[in-house]
DNA sequence: TATGAATGAGTTTTCATTCAT
DNA sequence: AATGAATGAAAACTCATTCAT
């Protein structure tokens, strides 16, 4: 039992170190979040840093991995959620539950974005997102409810149109719900007005 | 006239400078990439940078400053070549072009789309594309060719698109070209299955 | 006699704190052996080295004075062994039993000469075996076996020997008796060839 | 001729830092010379070290290395020296010349020694010693001047003494010329009284 | 103007030591 | 007494910037 203590304190700090890093990555950039930094807003000293990472680079990647550990069950949630419906009501539904699930990661959202390029341990949380929306489409395929010859380019764009949604919506500070059903709309109708 | 020449000189060691910044940042990242490994690769010594720059940050926003200066002509080409032309063949033809303008210039797209978080003085090469296709989508709505409620969030979605499609294409190392038309298509026609 | 079995369980735990380090910095280097790395080889926590002794410092020269209490007796019956034996004889006998002895702490020897330069509080067991051999010698001269002037400078020869033979053998794994007689031989009679 | 001039300031800082480097080492050890101290002693800043050297093992190395290319000239003078003389003059000529040779280094000897057990990149000032003296021996061999059973150990226990001789003299402040033809009595003759 | 060595402030990293549990 | 996380001073290392030549 006195182990377990420790662990929850421990567990405590980790998260604590962690979010000070993504507040100060969100705020100043990867490169200028100096570790004296994120060891004083998390309410350690420096050396604790490295009671918990290796070094620089395996803290950020622990940041990494731990929010990917959390949107990732969201993520399959949201893909799960609409199984049974077809295609266009689970696309629908899907888009709604994941910019909702983003909604409360924005700070991390702004990093991950920013900082897609590194090549990290594992999967990234961008890399799950466009295997979840490639599952979805392959199933609308299946179904027949998509041109099989525009499913291959489709997870892209899909995937490009929420980020430069996010991107900006992070900018702006408006939610990111409120432009799930929109965006949807436009990739599965297409942008025609209804006019004959 | 012996002014020109020396301005010739200057000029060309200028673009030496730019180059080797954007080969370097592009490979190596915007903060790993040293000065001394840029003049090194320029075939200047680092002292020299200074002469043609105030500092790191003006030489950064050179970079970017001269690829837009080179880009944003490419950029208007394509936006004024389909003018006359209705709303669907325009786009179409603007997204060839300036995906074939695009095409010489992958390097600085790796670049500028993993920087594009960095806010210069000026404008970015990415403002430009969104200004330029929210030009066009402006068109096409007087048009009446577009669905006014789409017309807002369509930019958005297409730029996001695009770029996504290049980054991908940027690692796989396809043509950008190729997409142009499928792109186009999706935007359009939505991606429902033509049956019945 | 309770107060005994505690003694002997934190006789126990020194020991094997000692035994730690002694491994640690044969292996890494007086300065490389970490505090952390010793309590982990041996067992216990960082803390509980600060039960045991001040501070680094003090364990360290807590291993040395160990080893020299070990060390000593066995020199100081090497050099009495012989003590009834003429010089030659006991000089022979004194270096066998010496190696002999040392032949279990290979670990250590390697640490005591690499570290030779530091200097202790008290004395170090590279100055035991000088003071011992220099006994000998004395002794020898007083027989009359030994020139003179030889006497002096014999005894730091005789330890440079030993020392450079024991290095040899610990890096190339022999044995360290092996030489015992060889040594003495060349000592003893010169390297001439026995050629007339 | 300018790049002459640079390169000649070049060599003279970084004789100044392998300079400081090892007063300092020989004074404080080799972990405890600090490279701030090791720059200012030699009068210029800590980032000037990383200009000649890639981090400190190197620096150290560099040290090693340095003294090795001055010393092994001197030693193999010091073997040449007396190569068409008999075995015994030769072998006494030489200890003169290597002492007489070493003198100057007396700095470094004490550096070299006491951290002799660090293994460099190419061989070391000890290992050059210990083969000069095979070759030696291995010439007093051929010569039938040698028995020919205590060649092998003989240079072993011939730089073993020296590095006695010369540990004891560093700390003593004496000459180190003055123990070369002790040593090689001793070597030669043995120890026995030449009474009959 | 070009050069490249020197600079030193700013970061990362280490580890003996402390101390609450 | 034992534990091991927290501490922070001290060290190594980086690199944009300066400046004498």
């Amino acid at each position: 039992m006195r182990r377990t203590v420790r662990e929850t304190m421990r567990e405590t700090v980790r998260v604590a170190i962690l979010d000070a890093a993504e507040e100060l990555i969100a705020k100043h950039g990867l490169h200028d979040a100096a570790l004296v930094q994120i060891a004083k807003r998390a309410g350690v000293a420096v050396g604790t840093l490295y009671n918990y990472f290796n070094d620089r680079d395996d803290l950020i990647r622990g940041l990494f991995e731990a929010r990917r550990k959390t949107l990732l069950p969201q993520l399959l949630a949201a893909i799960k959620a609409g199984a049974e419906l077809p295609f266009e009501p689970r696309l629908r539904r899907f888009m709604r539950e994941l910019l909702a699930a983003y909604e409360s990661h924005r700070s991390f959202l702004k990093v991950a974005i920013e900082n897609e390029h590194l090549k990290p341990r594992g999967s990234t949380t961008a890399q799950d997102l466009l295997a979840g929306v490639r599952d979805i489409i392959a199933a609308g395929v299946r179904e027949g409810a998509i041109a099989a010859d525009k499913a291959e380019l489709l997870p892209l764009v899909i995937t490009g149109a929420i980020k430069a949604v996010i991107v900006q919506r992070l900018q702006t500070g408006g939610e990111l719900t409120g432009d799930a059903d929109a965006i949807v709309a436009i990739l599965l109708d297409g942008v025609r007005s209804a006019a004959p």
